[in-house]
DNA sequence: CCTCATTCCTGCGGGC
DNA sequence: TGCCCGCAGGAATGAG
C-alpha cells in the first residue's frame, strides 16, 4: 500500500527511466484509471502523445511528470496517484500485459514502456495544468514532512488548533500529506500516543515528538525502499520494498509490543483499523 | 468553515 | 468443494 516512502521510490524510478523520453503512443485501457481526467480517454491519449517527459515531482502521495512542448505557455503535467494497489512499471516492449494493466505509454525511442497497473482502481492518471510548480487539482494538498519547505511550527500549531483525534489529523492530507494508515500507526506507536487523543489536547512536546516520529518512520522506510506486504506494491522497476518486517504496530495484533511486550491491540477506526499498544499508548494522559 | 460518514474497487482468506 | 462475507484503504463528496 503505497504511502509517501513508496511513492518516492516510484518517483526516483521515473526520474531514472522516463525523464527526457518522448511519448509515441498512449493506450488508456480502463476508464476508471483516468476518471480524474476531464476530457476522457481520447483526450488523454491525444494530449500526451508527442510530449517529452520531464523530471518527476512528488507531494505527499501524488506524483507528477512535467510535460515539455506546451506552446500555450501554461505548464502541464501528467499527474498520478497510486491509490491502494497502483504500480508504475517500466517494461520491455513485448512483455505480456499484466492482468490489471490500465494505461500503456510507449516512447519514440522504442525502449521500455511505462505501464500503469492497478488491481483495485483507486489510483489513476490525468493531465493537469501546473501553477506555481504544483498541479491545480492538488493545490489543496499540504506539503509533506520530508519537503524542505514543510513548516514545522505552523503544522504543530494547526494540529493543536483542530478539534479532532490525532490520527484523523495525521491522515488529513490538507494538514500534512503522505501519511496513510500504516505510517500513522507506526508514528503514533513511536511517539507513545493513543490514536484517539484529541489533537487540541496534545502538549507542545507531544506534538513535536509526533512530528519527529513521522519523519523517522518515513525516513527509515525510504532508506530500505518502502513497505510491502504482498505483490500489490512494486516499484517502478518491479522490486518490492521490505520495510514490512520492521513494523512495530501496524498489522501486529496479538504480537508483543517491542517496548513492553503487551499484546498489540486492533480496533476498528474510520472503516479501517488502528493498531496500538494499550500500555504504551494510553488514551488519557496520566 | 469545520468535521465526519460514505463510497468507489477487487482478490484473498476464513467460516460454514 | 463452494459460497458468502469481511477486510484491505486514499480521498472526493456531500450531509449536518
Amino acid at each position: 500500500m503505497p504511502e509517501l516512502p513508496e511513492v518516492e521510490v516510484v518517483r526516483r524510478g521515473l526520474e531514472r527511466w522516463a525523464a527526457g523520453r518522448t511519448v509515441a503512443a498512449v493506450e488508456a485501457l480502463h476508464p476508471r484509471a483516468i476518471r480524474r481526467h476531464p476530457g476522457g480517454a481520447d483526450d488523454f491519449s491525444a494530449r500526451l502523445t508527442g510530449r517529452t517527459l520531464g523530471v518527476a515531482q512528488r507531494r505527499g502521495k501524488y506524483l507528477w511528470v512535467p510535460l515539455d512542448g506546451d506552446l500555450e505557455g501554461g505548464d502541464e503535467a501528467l499527474l498520478g496517484h497510486l491509490g491502494m494497489s497502483g504500480q508504475l512499471l517500466i517494461q520491455p516492449i513485448g512483455t505480456p500485459d499484466e492482468t490489471h494493466l490500465r494505461v500503456r505509454v510507449a516512447f519514440t525511442d522504442d525502449g521500455p514502456e511505462l505501464r500503469f497497473v492497478d488491481q483495485r482502481t483507486f489510483g489513476g492518471l490525468s493531465l493537469d495544468a501546473v501553477k506555481d510548480g504544483v498541479p491545480l487539482t492538488i493545490a489543496h494538498i499540504a506539503r509533506d514532512p520530508l519537503d524542505p519547505q514543510f513548516a514545522d511550527a505552523a503544522f504543530i500549531a494547526a494540529l493543536r488548533a483542530k478539534s479532532t483525534g490525532v490520527k484523523r489529523a495525521l491522515l488529513d492530507q490538507s494538514l500534512i500529506s503522505g501519511v496513510g494508515n500504516i505510517y500513522a500507526d507506526e508514528a503514533l506507536w513511536r511517539a507513545r500516543l493513543h490514536f484517539e487523543r484529541p489533537s487540541s489536547g496534545l502538549t507542545l512536546p507531544e506534538a513535536k515528538r509526533l512530528l519527529v516520529a513521522v519523519r523517522e518512520v518515513m525516513g527509515e522506510a525510504l532508506a530500505v525502499g518502502g513497505t510491502s506486504f504482498d505483490s500489490l506494491y512494486v516499484n517502478v522497476n518491479g522490486e518490492s520494498g521490505y520495510f514490512a518486517r520492521a513494523l512495530n504496530a501496524y498489522g501486529q495484533a496479538g504480537r508483543p509490543c517491542g517496548r513492553c511486550a503487551t499484546p498489540i491491540n486492533r480496533v476498528a477506526f474510520m472503516n479501517r483499523s488502528s493498531y496500538y499498544c494499550p500500555r504504551c499508548q494510553k488514551a488519557a494522559r496520566p
